[in-house]
DNA sequence: TCTAAAACCTCAAGTGGCTTGAGGTGCAAG
DNA sequence: CTTGCACCTCAAGCCACTTGAGGTTTTAGA
């Protein structure tokens, strides 16, 4: 239903639109993320609204945070007639748990992180480097997220 | 005051009191943020009580997230009796923008991805692949952080 | 004393997801 | 017709290591 009119794009024209630059279209090519382009005679990549919208897909699938290898996955199961979408929910899971732990590892950093900066403004700022109160906290080994975070 | 017993470890046993894989320690030596080791006639590497303190204090800093540059400096300053204790602070704090900005770039995903299991659940779980509503909630392009989460 | 396993050595390549650079060709506007 | 941009390929660089191949040394046990 959707009509696809008669759109060629250059490989520039294509990055612009999808906000992909455009070694990135070549390398996702070369991975076989996205399929070999037609090319003209001069041996110029050829796109057309199929690609585009392909390519854009795949570009929110990587601003989302997806691996390349999920983006493969969600890809063909995007084209897929005949897998379910416990597959797709299976995927966005994974990559949910992967976020969570960075998080709670970030989570952790950044109170130590606040709590070296604090230390230092408050008891050495100016002092000579060597005995900066933030080397000394750095010597303790950092705390594993979730006993105190 | 702090009495340096004559001890002599081997790259192995360096690697298990610090943490370090051993392939690392040749890495961290390769690339100039540890002294080249003393040798063996043979060419095993020796590391004393002072290879111990340093590597641990750069496996401390690896784990608190700063990048190897910014460890070099930090090892550079912990050593200085000329330079003050606000270049300490400074980095420190530079590194913990990098972890805010992080921060906040993954409490957004984790939004969104939560949000799009959720969906699924709720609406589509187990029908067709290409018609899961996570990859259209990934149609939309992913929000700022900051906007609203 | 011998031997077999474990630990060490160097050098090279692989990881992820691109980016950057060199060196060359095609194309559209003035 | 020329200028300048966009395109092409191939190779290397980024970060912080890890992995592997192929070889030497050390060490523990029989």
């Amino acid at each position: 239903m959707t009509e696809v009119a008669p759109l060629d794009l250059t490989i520039g024209a294509l990055a612009e639109r999808t906000g992909c630059s455009v070694p990135t279209i070549r390398y996702y090519e070369e991975i076989g993320l996205i399929p070999a382009a037609r090319r003209r005679a001069s041996g110029h990549r050829v796109y057309d609204a199929r690609s585009e919208e392909l390519l854009t897909f795949i570009r929110r699938c990587r601003d989302f945070g997806f691996p390349v290898e999920q983006v493969r996955e969600l890809v063909a199961l995007s084209k897929s007639n005949e897998r379910d979408c416990f597959e797709t929910l299976k995927i966005a899971q994974e990559h949910l748990k992967a976020v969570r732990a960075k998080l709670a590892e970030l989570r952790g950093l950044e109170k130590s992180l606040s709590r070296f900066a604090q230390d230092c403004s408050e008891q050495c700022a100016g002092g000579p480097a060597a005995k900066c109160s933030i080397l000394k906290d750095m010597a303790q080994p950092v705390s594993k997220p979730g006993c105190c975070g």
